[in-house]
DNA sequence: TAGGGTAAGTTTTTT
DNA sequence: ACTTACCCTA
């Protein structure tokens, strides 16, 4: 394929190799164009070689912005734009990148009318959080009724229609609810503008504010060709937006500003509309044509991703929804193997079976990341994760319980933050005291309140920490910190990110203090504190040129993903939202199961119920070749043990396409119980299954044998005697985690069960 | 003030 | 199950 593209570029054209439908698309010129693509249609073929034929008759590549929704997808336009046509064209000067990548562009540069300097923070949902909890606490309000999740869906929803506090009444919300939203909202952003930052809700609507306001002023003829802003509106000649249907309306405006003056071409699939949730309208998609006037709408239907026993599943899930626009998918590449679905014990023995096969099929010389493994929710991930490295095999983690998110890493990315930004509130009040230094609490909301009552922000009522009425050795320390965040800001951008993290992480005594405590835990803090030493390496060897202000916007815009072992070996771990836009060779989709997937929220609601459904179609339709759907008939959720009963979009598929097997799998060594939960049988799936139904006997001696642990120097087992200071003599019955995070179950004569950390007692 | 223990809430999905 | 939030004590 590639080779043709090469050799069409020679001839300066870019459409040999594609299909009419294609290249309709990739050659319509002069007005807009929707481009109906389904799943593996070469919709990332078109835009890109769109992008790169507009390129050849002489666009500048400054004129051009390509849009999408995830960073993966951003990065791997950018990749195939340059694969295409980088020896001809300066493809560095597209603007490529995620909505909200483009918006903290152009507030970066221009964001001084809505409140934002150049080195405004991005505040993610637990900063989010962190502020609205204190708006809410200045507002006085049941802290029941308002919780800061709460309002901040509000504010979220506000925001993604493009609504200030002003317009909130346009929510259908009732009179508490509204005025003290409102309230929220405004004290909330005040908070914000303080801490010179935005929320990624902010990073949307501001810039659109910002738009709107110059393109009034230019409409009126005022200083149109002088505000840099303005200029925008006429920068770009193409606009393309990959994912349309998952298009906000906030999102939709910003298309519409920047392509004021453009050609557009979206590309989209109502069927893989799975962000209605996040203010996403499929109806943009429905309503793009009555937008703009004389849309041409091009359908590709030929998938040239995977098999037709593949498609023909993923056809009879999506079918069942109503109002689609339809489309029938079709492939050259033959039936293929069936579709495989596995049921499975529970989800220990479901992760189990995936890491085994995925273990042979590895060994038998399969591309690793070829393989993929997709869960509903990221709590499924952990057993999975746990059983893939017990077989050897490394594994990324796309998003989840993100490195990021670690403590120590929070830690010591809120001190870059700091530094770069001494104003942002959420940042300072997470260090201050961290290591412990002596400034609690007390002396914290003193100055937070001087801050408060002076409109100001925390770091300037350090700056004069007497005004606050501090005690004087409080006074002293905020001198002390002040000073030392001083000398550390003297080091950015004047020494290399990596050591500019190594003087934060001496400095502030932060090392020292993980260094003294010496437990397992600190160590592995210690370790996650280097391995963020590496990441900064890596990003500093690929992009010499940037700021720490570069780094720090990654961080909070593409978010977390871990890896375990060999990365250019391992299997990828995601959610099926992530999943959107890929495709694998091999795919696992875990947790076929009612009230997992579909997750037992939608159960009720027939709206959510067919966003479930497209969801699973985006799941299936990522497979190439090789597709194996799993199930429980029983699976720990939320710390219960449940009864699993077939997904409906497993009963959905076509016999002829799959291949249903019962499998029975031996039971894993796993830490005794006091008593075994009674376990029913599963619902009988469907006649036609068999499996083993291994009867749920006691453990034997030799399964015991795999529940003793060492801890401490000490065999535990269940049954033996343990002292505690203030209970006394008890009876070991269970224990859960390990290290110092070993936690014992022991009961206690005449006091019951209790769960105690295990260095609070001693053996008999 | 810090550290530990207990109670309570929490989980859908992402930028 | 797991994490955070608050309360209590040293």
């Amino acid at each position: 394929m590639r080779h043709m593209d090469e050799a069409s570029s020679d001839q300066g054209g870019r459409t040999a190799g594609l299909n009419p439908g294609q290249r309709a698309a990739v050659e319509h010129r002069g007005g807009p164009v929707l481009v109906l693509a389904g799943a593996g249609t070469g919709k990332t073929r078109v835009i890109t070689h769109r992008v790169a034929s507009l390129l050849d008759e002489g666009i500048p590549p400054w004129r051009i912005l390509a849009v999408t929704f995830t960073n993966r997808a951003a990065g791997e336009m950018r990749e195939r734009i340059e694969g295409l046509c980088e020896a001809d064209h300066n493809t560095r000067e597209i603007w490529v990148g995620t909505f909200h990548s483009i918006c903290a562009r152009i507030l970066r540069q221009h964001g001084t009318p809505v409140g934002l300097s150049n080195r405004f923070s991005i505040y993610d949902s637990a900063d989010q959080q962190s502020v609205m909890r204190k708006v809410l606490e200045g507002l006085n309000v049941s802290p029941k009724m308002y919780t800061p999740r709460g309002v901040l869906g509000i504010l979220d929803k506000a925001k993604n229609r493009g609504y200030g506090p002003e317009d909130l009444e346009k929510l259908d919300l009732q009179d508490p609810v509204l005025s003290i939203a409102r309230k929220a909202y405004e004290a909330y952003q005040a908070r914000l503008r303080a801490a010179d930052a935005a929320d990624f809700g902010d990073l949307l609507l501001q810039a659109v504010r910002l738009l709107r306001a110059a393109r009034k002023t230019s409409t009126q003829g005022q200083l149109g060709d002088l505000d840099p802003v303005a200029r925008l509106l006429t920068r770009f000649d193409h606009v393309v937006v990959d994912e349309f249907q998952d298009t906000n309306p906030i999102q939709a405006e910003l298309v519409d500003l920047l392509s004021s003056d453009a050609e557009l071409c979206v590309v989209g699939d109502d069927d893989q509309a799975i962000y209605g949730w996040r203010g996403a309208d499929v109806d943009q998609i429905l309503l793009f044509g009555d937008r703009h006037r004389g849309t041409e709408i091009v359908k590709l239907e030929q998938n040239y991703r995977s098999t037709t026993h593949i498609l023909s599943c993923a056809d009879a899930v999506i079918r069942k929804n109503r109002g689609r626009l339809g489309k029938t998918l079709w492939s050259e590449l033959g039936p293929g193997e069936p579709v495989r679905v596995l049921m499975l014990r529970d989800e220990r023995d479901e992760a189990r079976l995936v890491a085994n096969e995925a273990r042979a099929a590895i060994d038998e010389g399969v591309d690793p990341p070829s393989i993929a493994i997709f869960y509903r929710t990221h709590a499924q991930s952990r057993v999975i994760e746990d059983e893939l490295r017990r077989a050897g095999i490394s594994c990324r983690i796309v998003g989840g319980v993100a490195f990021y998110e670690r403590l120590e890493v929070k830690d010591v990315l809120s001190y870059l933050s700091v530094l770069l930004n001494p104003h942002s509130d959420v940042h300072l009040a997470r260090v201050v005291n961290r290591p412990a230094r002596k400034i609690g609490n007390t002396t914290v909301t003193r100055l937070a309140n001087r801050a408060t009552e002076e409109g100001v922000s925390l770091w300037t009522a350090m700056a004069n920490p007497e005004a606050a009425g501090l005690a004087a050795a409080a006074v002293r320390r905020i001198r002390e910190f002040v000073a030392m965040i001083g000398e550390l800001q003297a080091f950015v951008d004047e020494v290399p990110l990596p050591d500019l993290l190594a003087e934060v992480v001496e400095r502030t005594g932060y090392a020292a203090a993980l260094a003294v405590e010496e437990s397992d835990e600190s160590h592995a803090r210690l370790e996650n504190l280097q391995e963020l030493s590496g990441n900064l390496i890596e990003f500093t060897e690929e992009r010499p040129e940037a700021k720490l202000s570069d780094y720090l916007e990654l961080v909070s815009l593409v978010g977390g993903e871990r890896s375990e072992g060999d990365k250019e070996r391992a299997v990828t771990m995601m959610t099926v939202h992530s999943a959107k836009g890929l495709e694998f060779e091999r795919v696992y989709l875990t947790g076929m199961e009612e009230r997992v997937f579909p997750h037992s929220r939608v159960l009720d609601d027939p709206v959510q119920m067919e966003e479930e459904r497209r969801l699973a179609y985006v799941a299936v339709t990522r497979a190439k070749r090789h597709l194996t759907l799993t199930m429980c008939q029983r699976r720990m959720l939320y710390g219960q043990t449940q009864v699993g009963s077939p997904s409906r979009f497993v009963l959905d598929l076509p016999a002829e396409a799959t291949d249903q097997v019962g499998r029975a799998v031996t039971r894993s060594p796993r830490v005794a119980s006091p008593r075994q939960a009674p376990v029913r049988k599963g619902p009988a799936w469907q006649n036609d299954i068999v499996y083993d139904e291994s009867p749920d006997a006691p453990f034997t001696d030799e399964e015991l044998g795999d529940a003793v642990e060492e801890g401490e120097g000490v065999h535990l087992f269940i049954g033996m005697h343990l002292r505690h200071k203030a209970w006394g003599e008890g009876e070991l019955v269970g224990w859960h985690g390990s290290g110092r995070s070993l936690k014992l179950q022991i009961k206690f004569p005449g006091r019951g069960l209790k769960t105690v950390v295990a260095s609070f007692v001693q053996p008999v």
